[in-house]
DNA sequence: CATGAATGAGCCTTCATTCAT
DNA sequence: AATGAATGAAGGCTCATTCAT
């Protein structure tokens, strides 16, 4: 508290620091996000995250309790890039022009713009939620992930119901569970076992067919 | 020692030797697969392993090369346990009396039994995979391990299609790449967010179906 | 800005200046006081040092060169706070109506009373040594700081003499070094181990005693 | 558990396996007091300890739980190095020939023999003290290992008052204490304070006297 | 075939201190 | 006079792996 400057100055010294502070943040957050995709939770080293960003380790501990926290806020940073996207996508598309498919395929291209080349956090996911079995926290924070997650596809497909596109008598949350674990399966497949993305599509609809 | 007995004697103590060895081996994959469960790979230790079988981490290190060494004869332990299901399965099932439900209840409750419940290996597979991103040799390892378990799979749809309980024009190797996807899927997200098993065979069945 | 203005100003300005250097300089060294002793001086965080007193860590490197400098400082304050109390503690008292056992309360009482609750500034001081074992010039502060202790004890064992309290052939320097010693013996070990006083007056008063 | 031995061999390995350990340990644990005591329990690293033993931060760890726990390996060897010294010093004392002085001076001698040139331990044992403040448990240790000093203390002057060296109607418990107490405050300020063992002896002999 | 003591590299985290503002 | 973001060195501890026996 400067106690010399006035009131206003006070408010704007305190809003460079906070923007430095949020620059930096969100250069770490970034990183690590990057970082995390690549090598996943465990073999990703602090240094790893903090390497290429010019800041150092110490800065890192600055902004996060610690790598679990780092891995929060890169989550909620993923939350935020995708955006309101269920609404976003059902906006303006007509069901007499557009097929199911085509809806489809825009919500997959949104995800795929979004998170910036972040394609398989699902293995982040399951990385970190190896590294926490004992931490009933961790556990609980993955658990709530899932429900706002769970909650933005129930959403869409509630939409997709009411646009036509989807029979209306099926629930939108078991719906939005098989749906989410398909695709997620999916990518967990893709990537351990190097399979390309024929048939990914083609079960989605499946799943979604009446 | 053995150098001083007859070639009659050698051979038995060899024999004796060779028994031990089995013995202790078997003992050692049995309980590094359920502490692999248990854990994760990563997160298992040596330690973990030896401890309780009776032997130590010298045993440990007798028995195989190193701990992805020890991984890899885990998984072929469990593929000697799943043994030869879509045979087994269909065998004397009429297609005339028995639902496709039923059958595909079948399976998964083969699966069950036979895997001692060691029920999302998925998780170590991902851990696994997570953990050796850039060891090509264990990638080609993974991918081998899929292309059999995809390949039983695609003969059990094959079989499906020839008993008339799904429709002969679906190409099995793709049904077998969505049910797999699927149902890992189901077993990753159930375990990261804590989800009762509702809605599994509901999806499944709608990929299988016409 | 102070160079624009008339040398009245100035004089003016640099002593708003030096009050509230003075203010802050004092807030932190109480709040170490408080903190070293709560703690320990090694376990003492100087973020721990400046939370709560409306200051950050910028300030106290403002006031102080160091974490030790500012122990110094410490140090000095509870020398002013103990003030002169041989002088104090003796005036008024008589002889004649008064027992050892009386003045020596009385001397207890005091610091009890100055030193603000800090009782066990012994373990910090040794705290103190044992970081700065291989500083000549912190150890040689220590030395500084026991001198001037021990000629306020012999001060005030003189003075008992000069009242009769105690034999007057006894040498105060000595007698000083030792009551010191025991006393704060005595706050090692109930710290340490979770003693009660019992005894602690009993013994003074036997080290005393002719 | 070597299974092709008979169990006398057996028994031989294991004497071999335990006392390499055994000689390790013992190798660090001395290694560990010599350091703790030069530097300090907090300034003193794993690697100080190791440093000079031919072992590495490894094989600490194989021995202890961490720092702490090798500490109070420290404190049992010093217990043991002490041995049963109230018995051993008074074991053949003649009261009629023999002054009290001459008997504590002994007891003082016994103490710097046994302990092998680590006279300041009171320090270390502070440092402990202030590093796990927060630790009830360490804390519960702290006070059990006073409770056995004491106890040996108490013994010790339960014979002095059988000798009639020290009058019978004092309670040994008391004077245990503040003498133990009066002892190490004079440790204590001799190592902080740089002073010499002046009065020491003579502060002693006052609180046993009569 | 098996033991188990020991290695040693690696990683997370803490914290006194600096410095641009 | 004070802020607070950032530094960077240091230290405790873990664990896969080795090796003499």
């Amino acid at each position: 508290m400067s106690r010399q400057n006035s009131p206003a100055v006070d408010r704007i010294e305190k809003t460079k620091w906070q923007e430095r502070r949020e620059v930096s943040l969100e250069a770490l957050v970034r990183s690590a996000m990057r970082q995390f995709q690549e090598r996943g939770y465990a073999a990703t080293r602090v240094e790893d995250i903090v390497e290429g960003t010019g800041y150092t380790s110490g800065a890192f501990y600055f902004h996060f309790k610690n790598k679990a926290d780092c891995f929060s806020q890169v989550v909620a940073l993923r939350e935020r890039l995708r955006g309101d996207w269920p609404d976003q996508i059902l906006e303006g598309l007509d069901p007499a022009t557009t097929s199911l498919e085509l809806v489809v395929r825009q919500a997959l291209a949104h995800f795929a713009a979004t998170e910036a080349g972040i394609s398989a956090w699902v293995l982040v996911m399951v990385d970190f939620h190896q590294q926490n079995r004992n931490d009933p926290a961790a556990q609980a924070q993955l658990a709530e992930i899932y429900r706002r997650w769970h909650a933005e596809l129930a959403r869409f497909i509630s939409g997709l119901q009411k646009g036509g596109w989807i029979d209306p008598d099926r629930d939108p949350a078991l719906l939005a569970k098989q749906v989410f674990a398909y695709s997620e399966g999916m990518i967990v497949h893709s990537n351990l076992y190097q399979l390309d993305a024929t048939g990914h599509l083609d079960g989605l609809l499946r799943l979604l067919a009446d």
